[in-house]
Order: structure tokens, then C-alpha cells, then sequence
DNA sequence: GTCTTTCCGTAACGACCACTACAGAAAGAA
DNA sequence: TTCTTTCTGTAGTGGTCGTTACGGAAAGAC
């Protein structure tokens, strides 16, 4: 039985969590560095590393949280009656997302990855990217008899995931929830509509 | 006089900038080390701080080449007789330009940006980016006559450069040419040409 | 040749990196 | 109370960071 024994934690785990999510959002994993994230936690390395054994597993950690927290957002956009209303609505719903002001701008999957030394780190982000890229080409061609003939829904996917990540550095870069919406008002003209 | 006087440089001060800009072209600013790039340059680190200044300077220098040698492509793009050519020439010729084999993928400013701890480099880096984004936005204005009615020309601009900003996330993600020329292709969809 | 100037390689500087040995503190169990 | 278990803070570990002091080497000037 998972009685508590010993000396309790004096710092609440979650809360540590979410702070060190935050740092990495804001500086990605590299840049982060263990004091920086032992100072943000309240907490001091032995601390960190006996909770969440090495910075490797702590941002693996921060990075599932993250991915569990914004795939809702995704399914329900892609759950929507049409691919077009689908991808409008995920548009729509990142641009608050990438600019609410309760976290860090942009996407933490993507702002974090680029210019990641550590190959290992590097190859697992991607592979989160590649896998909503994946989605959103199904979800394209679920609907495909709506496109445009002679559509590839893998380029389309390819195109918005383009999209997105540009709406996320651009997120970083300061622009407005206003800016991102009109961003992705424009991408939706690009929709190959069956005439 | 400029003669040339005591011991001469053993290294190609040219070459050595070319290997320093790939280097900071794959790896950004601060995951490349100076042990990595002197070693990439064939160098010293006193040769190194002689010819260059320090790690800065070094970055600064490779910036304005890169910048030198990428302003052109944009420049003759944007003279294009339309706005809708110019931005169909420039996302194509970047396009070719991110998945050239001759150089690492993508922009070396967008990516060697993401991430950046030091402030100044994050700032200098941003204020390229906005100059590129602002120039868009000039031609698109001085073509306003063939817009749609009620087009914002920095709005636009704005979607033109999250869509190039998508495109070299893209080719650091390893996309081919053919996908990168697709994405141009689908974003020239969203152009409000008047009816 | 000798002097001056500039570059080169060696070998280090202090500061920071991720990470941990260790001892004391705080809890339940006996 | 005493023992065991687990967490805590202090104070480090070896390694790497950007940077440089220093002495020898290679050139023109005299």
C-alpha cells in the first residue's frame, strides 16, 4: 500500500511542474539551465532531481503535460462536420491559444525544438510535429470529396502545419491575437473549395 | 599606408567565415561553441579573437553576409510588375532557396532565433526579421489598386511572412523541395485578387 | 643580421553547466 | 524513545563555456 513514509515533500509537485513548464516554454530546453529552473520551482537541485530524476525526464515531462493539455483543443477543432470548418476552427483556436496571456506565446513543441543540440530531444519533438501534421492530413482526406479535384491532402496538411508553425514564431515574435486571427483568415482562402 | 606588416595570417579569414556561418546556420547562436567553431573554422581561439572580435562580433559579421548575399533574391522578386507576382516569385524562390543542398536548410535568421537566451541577439535578430516583413508589406501597398477592397497590406504581410517562416521551420524539419514549392503554391491561394 | 610587428599554439582563467555526496531534519513505525 | 525512511540544504564533483596571458614563430624594415 502507497502509505507516505519518511519525510514529506515540502514543495507541492505540480506546481513545480507547471513552473518549469513555463521556463521552457519561455527559453526552450537548452537555455533553461538547472538553476534557472531550480530558481523558478522554489526548490533546490537535489529536490529537482529526487521528484523528477534528470533535466532530460523533467522536460519530457513538462512536454507530455503540454501535449495533454493542448490535444483536446485539436481533436475538438478536428471534430468538426467539414475538414474546411475543421481547419478553420483549429486556425481560430491556436491564435487565442499562441497569445493567451495566462502562458508563454507561441507553441512550447515548436518554439522549443529549433536549435536543440541534444539529438535525442531534437528527434522527439519532430516526431510530436510530424504526428499533427499526420492528423490534420486525415482529417483532410476523411473529407476529401469536398476538395477540389487533383488535391493532395498530405500537401495541404504540409501547408497548414506551415501555417501554424508560422503563427507560433510570429506569436513569439509579439504579434497581436488580432494579427494571428487575420493570419489565419488568410490561410482559409487558400482552401481548394470543389467549385 | 595599409602594408602588410609582421607575421602573416595563416588561414582564409573568407573561408573561415563561410564554415563559422554554417555552423551557426545549423547549430544558432548559442549551442554553437566556440570549441565548434574554431575547430569548423580549422583555427586558434587567439586567431579566432583576433580576426573576428569575440563570439558576438563573429555572429554579427556572419548575419550581415548571409543578409548580403539573401537581400538580393528578395529584392529582384519584389520588383516584379505586381504585388501578386512579386510574393508568388519570392515564396518559390525561397522555396529553392531553403532546400539548396549547397547550404544548411532553411533561414539562418528564423532559426537561429528561436531560443536565443542573449537579449541583444534576440532583438537584432527580430528587428531583421520585422525589416523583411515591412519591405513585403511596402510592395503589397504600392500595389494596393489590385487588391481586393479593404485588404490590409501589413495584414497581408503579415500572413506572407508566417507562411515563410512555416516554410524554413519546414525545411529544418527536413521537407523536400517539391513540399516546400506546394506550400508557396497553396498560399497563393489566399491572395484577394479583385473580382 | 637585428628590430619591430603581428600571428600562432599552448595552456590556462573564472564562471557556469548538469549533477550528486553527505549530513541533518522531519515524518511514520516500533 | 528509538529506528527507519525520505526529503532538505550545503557544498561540492568533473566538465565545458567564452575568453585571454604568454612565449615562440614568421614576416617586413633597417
Amino acid at each position: 500500500m502507497p502509505v507516505t513514509r519518511g519525510r514529506p515533500r515540502a514543495f507541492d509537485r505540480d506546481e513545480a511542474l507547471r513552473r518549469a513548464t513555463e521556463l521552457f516554454w519561455e527559453r526552450g530546453y537548452e537555455t533553461a539551465s538547472i538553476a534557472d529552473l531550480t530558481a523558478a520551482m522554489g526548490i533546490r537541485p537535489p529536490s529537482l532531481y529526487a521528484a523528477f530524476g534528470d533535466k532530460r525526464a523533467l522536460f519530457d515531462e513538462v512536454v507530455a503535460g503540454y501535449k495533454a493539455t493542448a490535444s483536446p483543443v485539436m481533436e475538438e477543432a478536428l471534430a468538426a462536420p467539414t475538414a474546411r470548418e475543421a481547419l478553420d476552427r483549429l486556425l481560430h483556436a491556436l491564435a487565442d491559444d499562441y497569445t493567451d496571456p495566462s502562458h508563454p506565446p507561441g507553441c512550447l513543441v515548436i518554439s522549443a525544438a529549433v536549435n536543440v543540440a541534444d539529438g535525442d530531444v531534437r528527434a522527439s519533438l519532430r516526431a510530436d510535429r510530424e504526428a499533427s501534421k499526420a492528423a490534420i492530413a486525415d482529417r483532410i482526406a476523411a473529407d476529401a470529396g469536398r476538395l477540389d479535384e487533383g488535391t493532395d491532402p498530405k500537401e495541404l496538411a504540409t501547408f497548414y502545419a506551415a501555417v501554424v508553425q508560422g503563427m507560433s514564431t510570429q506569436a513569439c515574435d509579439g504579434a497581436s491575437r488580432e494579427e494571428l486571427h487575420a493570419i489565419a483568415t488568410s490561410a482559409m482562402r487558400a482552401w481548394p473549395a470543389r467549385p
